[in-house]
DNA sequence: CTAGATCAAATAATCGATTATTACTAGAAA
DNA sequence: TTTCTAGTAATAATCGATTATTTGATCTAG
């Protein structure tokens, strides 16, 4: 969906997707709430057919869920739904990772490297939309090389829906701070071409993500 | 998105993305092809808006490609991608399948009884498309007791990709005995609670059916 | 009071017409 | 002939207005 917009002239519709997108993940509209399209229209400025458009495309994505006759909500949050990304997101990228690791080559070492470095300079003064962002390009850059297109595709998609649980939870301090050193040893791990233990690493760095969303989750 | 239809009033739109779907699987229209949207409203008789949301629904499901200011096109196959949604499937089928027989309860094994009965029943005289069905249907029934909504999500997307290869493929008389054969090994595993024999199998028996796909692809 | 029916207001879905962009064709220059 | 350009036809995207459905308030019967 996001290369759509690169490529040149993007409509309308495709542009009012993914600021929609990126305010679901932010947060901005509460967990359950009912969308009212008139008032969407007036927010964001757009006519009435694109804007239908991008919600029904982010419905069939998963971020909101459509009623007939009863327009679109946002989707709840609940424990056991987090429960169940976690644990997909520890398989999914866990054997993605292991790929990556075996497959990718030296561009992909110095992409690992950059994305690194950017997320580790923003420090606790970056605006947390901004620090997601770096956050998810580098989850990105790590399991890039699998060599599956539907690997990373649901990849995204559960890193998209996590990312409504861990907006809501309160930046812990010292879990933050483990959960960036784990950061560099995936890096270490991943240069060193040991892909077991990337594996597990990795594994444990979303169990450890999930406990930081759970102490905000109802 | 099959829910949205069966609660009470469907609406155009959702009618229209179901029949949609439907003639994607079936592949009514050649890969890679352009879908002409004045062409579409003649065909299935409906308005311009609630067409566009079906396309857009099946472009983010992943049954269609959307270029900005040109329209949807069906995606194109590739062994590459066959191999991909193979893999995928393996991976994923195999792991709800061993959660099924691990936790599915009395009811699930009268379900899988009757959906196989029912598969086995249609033989060769019943249209292909009919058949298809019967046979999502108990694929379905097998790993509906998972445990996890995401898991089965993504299994029934990728069900859908392979149908479009599945469909393109002769139908080969041994191969299709072979796998009519494993279907009711695969119950009798599930009823034994035999996790472990039964992801095994299954997993063959999605390679097997990829192969019997790869014979007509390009 | 409570349950059910009725009507009015709100709003989701759809339609028909318009605008903007792309694709195609023909003609001119190299 | 080939390649560019201009103009035109085709068509994708958007807008504004209309229709259909739901929601919520009010009233009435039990």
């Amino acid at each position: 969906m996001n290369e759509a917009l690169k490529q040149g002239s993007a409509t309308t519709a495709s542009r009012i997707y993914e600021v929609l997108r990126q305010d679901l993940l932010d947060g901005r509209y509460g967990a359950g709430e009912r969308l009212s399209i008139a008032l969407l229209r007036e927010t964001y400025q757009v006519g009435l057919s694109p804007l239908r458009e991008a919600l029904n495309r982010l419905a069939a994505y998963g971020l909101l869920r459509q009623e007939n006759q009863r327009g679109f909500r946002v989707l709840e949050l609940s424990r056991d739904e987090l429960a169940d990304i976690t644990e997909m997101r520890r398989q999914l990228e866990g054997k993605a990772l292991e790929l990556a690791v075996e497959h990718g080559d030296e561009e992909w070492e110095s992409q690992l490297l950059a994305a690194n470095h950017r997320l580790t300079k923003a420090g606790s003064h970056t605006p947390i939309v901004e620090w997601e962002q770096l956050h998810s390009r580098f989850h990105n850059a790590l399991v890039a090389p699998c060599g599956s297109v539907w690997l990373l595709r649901f990849i995204s998609q559960l890193h998209d829906q996590f990312d409504r649980y861990r907006r809501v939870a309160p930046r812990a301090q010292e879990l933050r701070h483990q959960l960036d050193a784990q950061h560099q040893e995936l890096v270490d791990l991943a240069l060193a071409r040991d892909s077991r233990r990337a594996r597990a690493l990795i594994e444990e760095h979303i169990t450890l993500s999930c406990e930081v969303a759970l102490k905000s989750c109802r």
